[in-house]
DNA sequence: TATAATAAACTGACCGGTCAGTTTAAACAG
DNA sequence: CTGTTTAAACTGACCGGTCAGTTTATTATA
């Protein structure tokens, strides 16, 4: 018999995953110690270890939860009733609104660093990734199937897309006040204008 | 009277930053030690901090040999007589190369990762990329009133063709056997031959 | 011999992870 | 309803190891 609920530990380790963005948005997950989580998550580094087995289970966890974000955009996306094209534009944008939070583009940062090093994370996660780049493919085919759009390699695109997504996230962290969001959206818009199909 | 000369100092110098690729190559800057690079270099580690004042400094050495390789590029491209749309194809194929090494990828990560974190380094970036977003605004700039290009806005386009190169380069280190270049060549020169001017 | 360069040993701060002991709430007997 | 038992949950001091940076002794040269 525990003394508390699932739900309770559920909501309790949510608590700790919270902690743990509040404080990558100030250092970043690689200078983050579990002393500091545990800090700002009022815990002791005793009970931390009761939720999470190391530190980079913590990490995945954050990236799990940041991945869901798209994901779920995506499926509602998937659901509405508009041509692909729009579905295109919009998921790009939603790409651009998670790229204005500068503690998400951090942790993912520092993914991208673990991905490219160890194996495991990297497993792990392309295969999220290749999941999007599917989806957005089909979305392109789909496009281009009924004229919407110029007959263009659909999976480079949708690869195209997704990079932009996260470059533009990277480097609008790396020097937040060269960037004025309203001039990129018009440029991505007209972007995506130009491959209308004839 | 030292006991070595200026040359051999600055070339002693370069030997450490090459070592220092070597070692980030293999497991990532973050996960750099100073006295592992000491060993690729064949040097102590007292010698290593007579040429450079701290770990970040040799950071930024890495930093500005990275940043040097697309400066050159433009530099070169600047000098060619070419129409400014066919000078941002040529400068996007480029890019695109840059992005095919993946063991400088790798680096670039952690790189991105540290810049995130450190003020120091971030501003550092942020010049160097500015002055590039520069560069390139002027080309495109030039390129509409030529009537070559839609009217665009220029430094939004910039940064995104920047931020492009950059998260093709990371999405390619994370799954090279999705990326097939030819296709995002492709892709890359319609996004650009969408947006030719009337 | 005076001095710059280097090697090797050292320092001290830091941090992830552990564990012996403490608290707390549920379960249950009377 | 109340006292007792039980074990899950938690605490925080502590440890082992790492690593950036420093100090000191030595070497080589002009």
């Amino acid at each position: 018999m525990p003394r508390i609920t699932a739900a309770v530990r559920t909501e309790r380790r949510q608590h700790i995953i919270e902690a743990a963005w509040r404080c990558a948005a100030r250092k970043g997950f690689g200078d983050l110690t579990v002393d500091e989580v545990c800090a700002e998550a009022d815990l002791s580094k005793g009970a931390f270890y009761g939720y999470f087995d190391s530190k980079q289970a913590l990490l995945l966890a954050l990236l799990e939860e940041d991945a869901a974000f798209l994901d779920q955009i995506m499926e509602r996306l998937g659901a509405t009733a508009i041509s692909n094209v729009e579905r295109l534009r919009r998921f790009t944008r939603a790409m651009l609104e998670r790229g204005e939070e500068p503690a998400r583009v951090q942790v993912r940062a520092d993914l991208w660093a673990a991905m490219l090093t160890e194996r495991v994370v990297r497993l792990r996660f392309s295969t999220s990734v290749r999941h999007r780049r599917e989806v957005l493919r089909g979305w392109i085919g789909a496009a281009i199937a009924a004229g919407e759009l110029v007959d263009i390699p659909a999976n480079a695109f949708a690869a195209v897309l997704l990079a932009l997504g996260d470059g533009l996230a990277l480097h609008a962290g790396l020097d937040p006040a060269g960037f004025r969001w309203p001039n990129i959206r018009r440029a991505l818009d007209l972007l995506l204008e130009g491959l209308a199909g004839s």
